[in-house]
Parts: structure tokens; sequence; C-alpha cells
DNA sequence: TCAAAACTACGAAATATTTCGTGGAACATG
DNA sequence: CATGTTCCACGAAATATTTCGTAGTTTTGA
């Protein structure tokens, strides 16, 4: 069976754990190659093989995931969605899925939960939330 | 092949779509038999069957996510980690792999993101933000 | 009492994910 | 030009996810 339903809602597919590690890379570096990917993730901590990135990347553009440029014999590929975007889409799926569609619940749990808050991180948040608050006098 | 490596670093294994839609249950009736976990989903969107819901709190129940009470004949399941432990979790995944592990970055997100905030939510998060924002005087 | 209903355990099928290895074409260079 | 290097396309294997159906065992209730 394995149907395409789902017991939890979700719009947008996710992208996979494997797919979030490449997309990382590509909004690091900007477009690239397969090479410069696969080179970019040696210098972490992970050990992939080159055909490995590769075959991600080809899945991921069949899924719409990334675009690429076949112009040169080396491919390159990018993002399809920002960084941005992808931020909003998965702070949303956290949001209603694990937060009971409480926005304020996250914030909360991302400015005190463990780590410990900075000052100027504070002060940043404080600004933003000076500016919202500003619309809704 | 399928090693257990992974590009994303990844400590704790996320809970899978389906057992977030399960844990989602529990959390919102506690300690529950399969029948009022199956019946609480359907009254939502899903159709799922019975013994699906079945074999997923099995399975999770061997993954260590859910404990069970075995003394009725009906199973009472409830989950290991509190909702907000795992609100913890996830979110702490967020920022760690999408949002280059900025912390503030991810509350301007769920701040200014998209969503209109609500005046009661502003107030909440100015609260806590005050309460925070003295341990650091 | 004895069939219907409720439960659990298993097995298994359809996909999805994650990871490479091979093979063949294109390219660089001694 | 011979040959080693670089690249892409595929195929395929090992797991993981998601969903049920069947079987066999209590319980319940007319």
């Amino acid at each position: 069976m394995g149907g395409a339903m789902g017991v939890v809602a979700v719009d947008l597919p996710r992208p996979t754990n494997a797919e979030l590690g490449i997309l990382r890379v590509l909004w690091a570096l900007g477009p690239s190659t397969v090479r410069k990917v696969h080179g970019y993730l040696q210098g972490e901590k992970a050990t992939v093989g080159y055909t490995t990135v590769l075959k991600f990347l080809q899945i991921m553009h069949g899924k719409g995931l990334v675009k690429r440029d076949e112009s040169e014999r080396a491919h390159v590929y990018s993002t399809q969605l920002s960084q941005g975007a992808t931020q909003r889409q998965l702070t949303r799926f956290l949001v209603d899925n694990v937060f009971d569609g409480s926005r304020s619940q996250l914030v909360m749990q991302a400015l005190g939960g463990g780590g410990r808050a900075s000052t100027e991180e504070l002060a940043e948040i404080r600004s933003l939330l000076e500016r919202l608050e500003e619309g809704h006098s």
C-alpha cells in the first residue's frame, strides 16, 4: 500500500534530512557544481561519495527542489526556493504540527528555551517587536 | 548500502511525519488506548485504519517514542517525551539546520513571517521578553 | 452459550530515503 | 594520439516509512 495521504497534514512535502544537507550547502555557496558541493561537504563532518551528491542533486532536480544550468559540461545547481522561503515553510510546519498552531509558543521556546539569549539578540528582537507593535496600535 | 550516517547532523532521530501525527493526539488526549487515538483521528481529516494506528503505536513503542501500560487488555499508550521536550528538540533542529544556528532569525521569522500576530500574542511575547531582559541587565 | 465485537501480534506490500558502483562520453595533456 | 581525469546517467541495494489485512485470543451481551 503506502499511500500518499499521511496522518499529518502537509501542504508542501518537507525536504528530507539529506536534502536539507544539500540545500544548506547551496544556500551557503550559491549556484554550484556537484564537485563544489561535494568539496564543501568534505570540509565538514560528513563523508559522502561524489556520486551520492550527484544523485541527490539529480533527484532533487526531478522533484523541483533545485534548478540546474546545463549549458556547461559540469551542470550548475541552485535552489529553487530561497532559504527564507524554506524557513517560512518549515517554521509554519513546526508551528502547525508541534506547537498547536501557536506562533508565540514557538517564539518563547526559541527565546527562553535552554539556550541563553545574548544581549545583542535581545536588542534585535525587541526592535523587531517594536516595529511589529507599531502596526498594531 | 543505506547507512546510518546522514548528510545532515542529527543528534536524536526526529519523529517522522506520521509519528508526529500520533504524538499530537497523545499530547492532546493524554494516555490513551489505540481506539481512543483512532477515534480522535477520525474526527479530523485523516482516514486511517485501526490497525494502522495500532501498528504505529507498536513501532513507536519499539523505538522508545511512547510507553505503554499493558495491565489492561487494551494497552494504554503515552508519550515518552513531553510535548515541551519535543518542541525543544525540533526547534533546535530547525535552528541548527535551516537558520544557520541563529535563534533570533527563527524568532523573527515566527514574529513577522507572513502571519499576522495578534495583540494578545504580542503582549505575551513582550512580557516574556521583559522577563528575559531582566536577567540580562 | 455462542456469535459478534474488540484487541493484539505479525507479516507483508507499496513507496521513499540514502548511498554507491559501473559504464560511457567528453576533455585535458604529455 | 593514448590515457588518465571529470562528469553525467543509471541501476540497484540496504533501510526506513506508511498502510493494511489476517489470525488468533479474549470479552460481551442477547
